[in-house]
DNA sequence: TTGAAAGCGTTACCAA
DNA sequence: TTGGTAACGCTTTCAA
């Protein structure tokens, strides 16, 4: 971050500063900071007297001086793979919420897997620019175990990282791909193909894992159609689909690892002549809005986002203020919602 | 926000400071200062000395001090109205990729239309904790005015808003609403009816005026329908076709004011068990990444959102270190897309 | 090429 | 309840 060393200290323009403040009130900026910031230690009179001076000044706190003294941002980092995907508003909107109640500021940064943009984030954490982090990527950037105590201001939602230290909030993968390919198995389905999302990813790995341990365990062993992706997003799963559709087996049922893996995967079926759910069912994972009004509309797995988000900023403040860390995972519900998209496996 | 007085600073736990490389290195703080950003009034031999140091002791600099000092923030904020609407991540990500390489961290912010919130992200340019800031909302802040010099920091992308003397970068909207009804009215559609997002905002403001007047100019004066909604998602879309086909002559084409109002539109028609576009033809705007995988595909205005907020960051940048202040609005270019969601009008 | 020193504007301790 | 004052950690003149 090469800052023009050729330009000063930007020039401020006689900004009104609370020196100036307490001089017109004829107190000391102490007084002035205390009051401005509500502290029972100043009389009202003198506060009212105070904020009647900073209004006709319009005067503004220098925000970096207060942090620099008080050592604390005011505020949080969310980072994400992707602003695009769907799946985040509702989990960012809980960590808002949250936050917000509580005076903290939440700043969204997209990775886009690029370590470079991890590692630019990870340092808003190191230089004190923001005072907590939550993960919503899988991915915990390198540099950051170099942070003492990292444990207690990292946290991970919807998306578990490869480190164990790290507090998690989210579904249990395995159980919920269980209650899938249960659903799957119940309408008579056995050619069952997973669009698999990304191998870097524990969710997506989870979901693979117990998709073929099901397919095992039903006795679909020759039907195992695994197709590996580095996305998960539409175009991916109409990639995957159209590959999957182009040799071997049709199966007549698809588990795809995310909801847009699903869209692509409709879409490519559509495209290639086959009817959803008539001629092949398809589901996906985490209940997007986009679900209840595709055409089909989609059978998935529901992931409770907004509390995801609620229950992960709210662990982040306990650990950030309480002296005792608590730093322990939670595993929220997840909920199978049945559409149209999937149904009976057709007559052979 | 208050900040709890009780907490002292929050104990730094001992951090390694631009101090103690300095003693560590037998030079002045200084030296080090200039050292870690590179500048060429140090030797190449003190500067990896430096380096090294630095590694070994995991030195992170402080932001804020930074910051306070320097009096740039080394960021800006672009306020959304709401982060699930596909419509901004491609905007974000020009403003994003062009701030980036100028060593700019970029926030993101969604104010939900809360006059709180917005007044909060105002504050944040105010305080000096951003340097800039891009509004992708359509609103300014009232209490932005009161910042001296405010239309250089501030700027509108994709949403012009209603002050005049903010630089904006946006289509033509009545141009490019001329060209969506020109296509329908070329298909022999005549009952057009139109759902209009909110009046708050300009941009829909413009779609609506600008279709009514091409209905008169058309001569079909007598099957104007406008229909005005207080949201542009899906949902919105799927109410207002709802109510559009409960009562009064029933339309052969749907201008929607967005492609999420589009889709709820499709949704109804099909749960009202028409199609589209045999029956029905729906457009909307903005070209949004699922209007070429929906079923059926939608006919659209495509918007060159990362162009949009890439120019956006440009003229930021410009405006931010210019001494001379150029801050003029932005025209960029449309594109009807056409689809399988529009058709000719149904035979009577 | 480096060093010394003066702040940047606020907060929080300690006294009064 | 208020005042005085010493930091917070860095950057940037100015001098050497």
């Amino acid at each position: 971050m090469p800052l023009d060393e050729k330009n000063g200290p930007r020039k401020s323009g006689t900004r009104v500063t609370m020196r100036d403040i307490a001089k017109i009130a004829g107190v000391d900026r102490s007084t002035v900071s205390r009051a401005l910031r509500d502290s029972p230690r100043v009389i009202p009179e003198t506060k009212e007297k105070i904020r009647e001076i900073v209004r006709q000044t319009g005067y503004v706190s220098n925000i970096h001086a207060a942090r620099l003294r008080s050592n604390r941002a005011g505020q949080i980092l969310v980072t994400l793979p992707n602003v695009a995907a769907a799946f985040f508003p509702d989990v960012i909107r809980g960590i808002e919420d949250t936050m917000t109640k509580h005076g903290i500021g939440v700043l969204v940064g997209s990775t886009h897997r690029d370590p470079e943009r991890e590692e630019a984030y990870a340092k808003q954490l190191m230089s004190g620019a923001v005072d907590g982090l939550i993960i919503l990527t899988g991915q915990l950037p390198p540099i950051l175990k170099e942070l003492p105590d990292y444990e207690r201001q990292v946290l991970a939602v919807s998306r578990p990282t490869p480190d164990p230290t790290i507090p998690t909030i989210a579904i249990d993968n395995a159980d919920a791909t269980n209650t899938a390919m249960d659903h799957l198995l119940s309408q008579g389905h056995r050619r069952i193909a997973h669009l698999a999302g990304p191998t870097y990813s524990l969710a997506f790995q989870t979901r693979a894992e117990t998709y073929l341990s099901a397919m095992e365990k039903a006795g679909c062993t020759e039907h195992i159609r695994l197709e590996r992706l580095e996305r998960w997003d539409i175009a991916g799963g109409l990639e995957a689909m159209t590959s999957v559709l182009s040799d071997g087996e049709r199966p007549t049922a698809i588990l795809a690892g995310s909801d847009e893996l699903a869209i692509g995967a409709i879409r490519a079926a559509h495209l290639a002549g086959l009817k959803v759910p008539e001629d092949l069912s398809v589901m996906g994972y985490d209940d997007l809005p986009i679900c209840e009004v595709y055409q089909p509309t989609i059978t998935t797995i529901h992931l409770p986002r907004w509390e995801m988000g609620h229950i992960g900023a709210g662990m982040l403040l306990d650990n950030l203020n309480l002296s005792e860390p608590r730093p322990t995972d939670k595993i929220v519900e997840y909920e199978l919602i049945v559409r149209e998209s999937t149904g009976p496996a057709p007559d052979e």
